[in-house]
DNA sequence: TTTAAATTAGACTTTTTAGTCTTATTTTGC
DNA sequence: GCAAAATAAGACTAAAAAGTCTAATTTAAA
């Protein structure tokens, strides 16, 4: 009965609750009264666990970014080409009213929660946007490598403008209340890395 | 010595001074002490103006997007043709770390910041984004009719790839602290429009 | 099963933030 | 320049939020 102790089991716990409530109301916007809400415990089962408010959300971005680099790299190691990879990726964020973690998206959210006030959570949303952006590019330069794509593909270049276009998509279709802008976005960014596909002898286009 | 009033004067000059500190902490994240600080005021001159918080805040967002407004419109009428006028538009963001408003752009601060906390604010958010996008589509709809770009440019979905790629881009620089993603971006964006551009005759290639 | 150790509940204290109110000062119409 | 009205200062109160601590409960090793 005993995977890791109580008390790490506890801390996952208020970590996971916690994680919407970060994400939704931005770190200032949390009080531990919405934890202790969320989690249906007393202070002393919180701060048992956490020196402090701080501590819990350095914790719950450490989650929620480790969460999310394990979906993605999930969804993205069950394809086979770099197309198809990438289009996985795209398609995660297909509908930014309905997120993977309540609230939307971490980067957007906590980039901008973080930027001018929060130099710790900003290194991380950092790092995690630069690993992100690395895996792309390295993504695309086999596609190249491997003959799937165009040696006129700018891998950092068309990895940036992924990046850039779904979380400004992201932003615009949170605040509009519409999934028409991502869609509109996706369907730009699919259309693009098409054109750098280099037709072949496929199955597809033998049916 | 009685432009408008002492009150209206000094309201004026809390919702300036009040601008660039919701910009960067967010509406939760400022306090009625930061604006005591940056309007060296004290407690009766500042509830004496504005009920609360809530509508200092509320306040200073409008000013800050009719502040963004005029800006735009200031610089988009100095143009003539449609591409300068998107390009005029466009370089307003160049320098994401140095922006026109302390703490960065306010489409992408309050809209993170008030999506999920602050239905007032956030459809101030929506108001400014379709009166943005609306703007632009005309004039790209207008450089079309002219002659001046390809029928080929679809000026809708063009000018939510500008608007989702700025905010993507704004995000990404202030994060990693890089004027580089933006500046990609803004080549990129203006590359695009510029292979729709139909040449002409014209005084500048006759030079 | 027992019991010592670990964990959590929840009342309490402290700190921070918001907002009020009286008094003093500044404006402004005359 | 003066008096009435408007405005602002700042001490004060109220409310909200963070954090502490002891007693009670739960866990888990023997």
């Amino acid at each position: 009965m005993n995977v890791k102790g109580k008390a790490e089991r506890t801390r996952q716990f208020i970590i996971e609750q916690s994680a919407p409530i970060f994400n939704s109301k931005g770190i200032a916007g949390t009080t531990i009264d919405d934890i202790l809400a969320a989690t249906k415990m007393a202070k002393g089962g919180i701060y048992g666990n956490f020196e402090n408010k701080e501590a819990i959300s350095i914790a719950t971005v450490d989650f929620i970014f480790s969460k999310v680099s394990a979906k993605t790299y999930s969804v993205i190691s069950k394809e086979k080409t770099a197309v198809k990879k990438l289009f996985a990726f795209i398609d995660l964020r297909k509908n930014p009213l309905d997120p993977f973690i309540g609230g939307g998206c971490p980067i957007l959210n906590f980039g901008v929660d973080s930027d001018n006030t929060n130099p710790t959570v900003k290194k991380k949303v950092k790092a995690m946007i630069e690993a992100s952006l690395a895996l792309f590019i390295d993504i695309l330069k086999q596609g190249i490598a491997s003959g799937e794509l165009s040696e006129e593909l700018n891998p950092e270049e068309y990895c940036l403008k992924v990046l850039v276009m779904l979380e400004g998509a992201t932003l615009i279709s949170r605040v509009t209340e519409s999934v028409k802008p991502m869609h509109t976005v996706i369907k730009m960014l699919k259309s693009e890395l098409k054109s750098f596909e280099i037709r072949q002898a496929s199955i597809s286009s033998m049916v």
